[in-house]
RNA sequence: GAUCCCGUAGCUCAGCUGGCAGAGCAUCUGACUCUUAAUCAGAGGGUCGUAGGUUCGAACCCUACCGGGAUCACCA
């Protein structure tokens, strides 16, 4: 496919063709790397290495460096450019004289671009105007760059011209990732999260485990799935929404404690707060219940919050947000109460109809005491939990997959974690009596054949499986986007996945539309 | 899916009541061996998201569509 080049990718191009007449390759093949930027801000020490200042430059602190130039300030017969590597930049100081003959007149000044990525040996000095540079005697190009980069310029702190369209940021990540340094470090940031959430349960012993993306049936979760075919086999595919049933077959199986990171996909809308694929974390832990499993959430997230920040406590939007232990925890329907007013234990799905009509809630014949209550819940309860907070105790039609409550009628042993206004996990004390678990399915069945498009579906295997006997076993997932996004104070989950998904762009790739097979 | 906002040079953005398409950075030419948003002198660069419509005349007004963002609803 060819296109148009604009002025400036023309000029790079020839620039290229220069080089490599000049017998200089584009695109280099390594470069050994002694030191990163942000190695040599550290290591300078003015006493050991001195700068220009009328004495001959010491030359004893020798580096090599590579990464992209980010800036030319090019004088006549030396320059100062800012190379950009994984660390942060630094400064280098490009002269005539310390180059082989003709290389900074031809190649350096007239061949190389901003965005190129270059190799560089020399040694540290600080310039006259203070800032720790390094002093140029040996220059490789590493990879000519075609496209010219948005060219962001800072002084004391302050940015010009920043690259802030989300569009371009989203589509063009690598750009983003280029030019918007912070960026960067959220993403460290998240996978220090994940490391040490993983190492956090590495250490009690559980096991970290793969189970199937492409499943037969679909379980685990209230949610519409992606469906796709096997050709070999000539069957229906989806893909996985949830890891529940597969990971709870392992606790039959033997395993004390089991967990997955996994990616799971549901068919269902884009917001600030969803993306069709997304990252749980599960975990299922047998002769634990989910009152234990509220004292493991507190330590694992308290442990992220410190190992990230180093505090437990962090600021979030405009919110302070304190993950130390203990969170509150409060039973969904004394939360409802609080808020409300009304107190809908031992009432009536009738009752509680004539309740929410009362404060205003919208409510259909379809809907049931469960789903009545979720309103109420997610209506004037939900936005207001800023700190973390344990709800528990939910309606047993919301949650087909958790055990009776051992004292309140109607209710199950679940609980989720909300914080700044918005569910963290969500975990339940494991229902494994499979006949009660065969009913609670053929339940989700009659929903189903009813247009309920989340409903589930009745899993035989999963049944036989809970047959031969589960132990009593506490389950939790954890939104790890959701998670991500708290933890480095981001506002739309699309800051803390890499390539979220998209509308197809129009005019980057014209085969989209054709390759229909 | 609904509502509102946005789309102008590679990037960040102006563009008044409808009257010749603008600036800074980047790019190109020249000068400059301690600059740092480098500076100085000059130059080039546009399908104003797309397609219609209104008008003597549209970046600007109207309609539809495409893309993005925010809010709402469902879900994590």
């Amino acid at each position: 496919m060819s296109r148009e080049f604009t002025e400036q990718e023309s000029v790079r191009r020839e620039a290229r063709a220069r080089l490599e007449e000049a017998g200089v390759n584009p695109y280099g093949y390594s470069w050994e790397v002694s030191h990163h930027a942000k190695d040599i801000l550290e290591a300078f020490d003015d006493a050991k290495h001195q700068g220009v200042d009328g004495s001959a430059p010491l030359e004893e602190f020798k580096v090599s460096i590579a990464g992209r130039m980010m800036s030319r300030r090019i004088m006549g017969k030396a320059s100062f450019s800012h190379l950009q590597d994984e660390s942060g930049r630094i400064q280098i100081y490009v002269t005539r004289d310390d180059l082989p003959e003709g290389f900074y007149n031809s190649v350096f000044k007239k061949m190389l671009d901003i965005g190129d990525v270059i190799g560089v040996e020399g040694y540290a000095f600080r310039t006259r105007t203070g800032e720790i540079s390094v002093h140029v005697q040996k220059l490789e190009v590493l990879s000519k760059s075609l496209r010219p980069f948005p060219i962001v310029k800072e002084q004391d702190g302050q940015v010009f011209n920043e690259v802030t369209d989300k569009e371009f940021r989203y589509r063009q990540r690598y750009v983003d990732l280029v030019v918007n340094p912070e960026v960067r470090e959220v993403f460290r940031q998240r996978a220090r999260m994940i490391t040490t959430m993983r190492r956090f349960m590495d250490d009690r012993g559980y096991v970290e485990v793969e189970t199937p993306v492409l499943q037969p049936l679909y379980g685990g979760a209230a949610a519409r799935p992606f469906t796709t075919h096997h050709n070999a086999l000539d069957m229906k595919l989806y893909l996985r929404i949830a890891d529940e049933l597969y990971l709870k077959r392992l606790i039959v199986g033997g395993f004390d404690g089991v967990y997955e990171i996994s990616k799971d996909f549901r068919n269902e809308g884009l917001s600030r707060f969803h993306n069709p694929e997304f990252t749980m974390m599960e975990l299922y832990v047998a002769y634990k219940d989910y009152d234990w499993m509220m004292g493991f959430v507190e330590e694992i997230v308290e442990a992220v919050a410190i190992e990230l920040h180093g505090s437990t406590e962090l600021q979030v939007g405009e919110n302070t947000i304190s993950f130390k232990r203990p969170w509150k925890r409060i039973p969904l329907l004394e939360a409802i109460e609080e808020k409300t007013g009304h107190d809908l234990s031992g009432k009536s799905r009738d009752e509680m109809a004539a309740i929410a009509a009362k404060l205003n809630i919208e409510v259909d014949d379809s809907m049931g005491s469960g789903k009545i209550i979720d309103e109420l819940f997610g209506e004037f309860v939900e936005a207001s939990l800023i700190q973390p907070t344990f709800i528990t105790d939910y309606p047993v039609e919301l949650s087909p997959l958790a055990k009776r409550h051992r004292s309140k009628e109607g209710l199950v042993e679940r609980f989720e974690a909300i914080c700044n206004g918005k569910e963290l996990c969500n975990a339940f004390s494991e229902l494994n009596d499979p006949d009660d678990q065969r009913a609670r399915f053929e339940e989700q069945v009659v929903l189903g054949l009813g247009g309920d498009e989340e409903a589930m579906q009745l899993d035989e295997d999963y049944l036989r499986a809970l047959e031969y006997g589960m132990p009593p076993t506490a389950g939790l997932g954890i939104g790890i986007d959701r998670l991500a996004m708290l933890m480095t104070n981001s506002a739309s989950i699309r800051d803390v996945i890499l390539f979220p998904l998209l509308r197809p762009e129009t005019g980057v790739d014209d085969s989209v539309e054709e390759s229909d097979d």
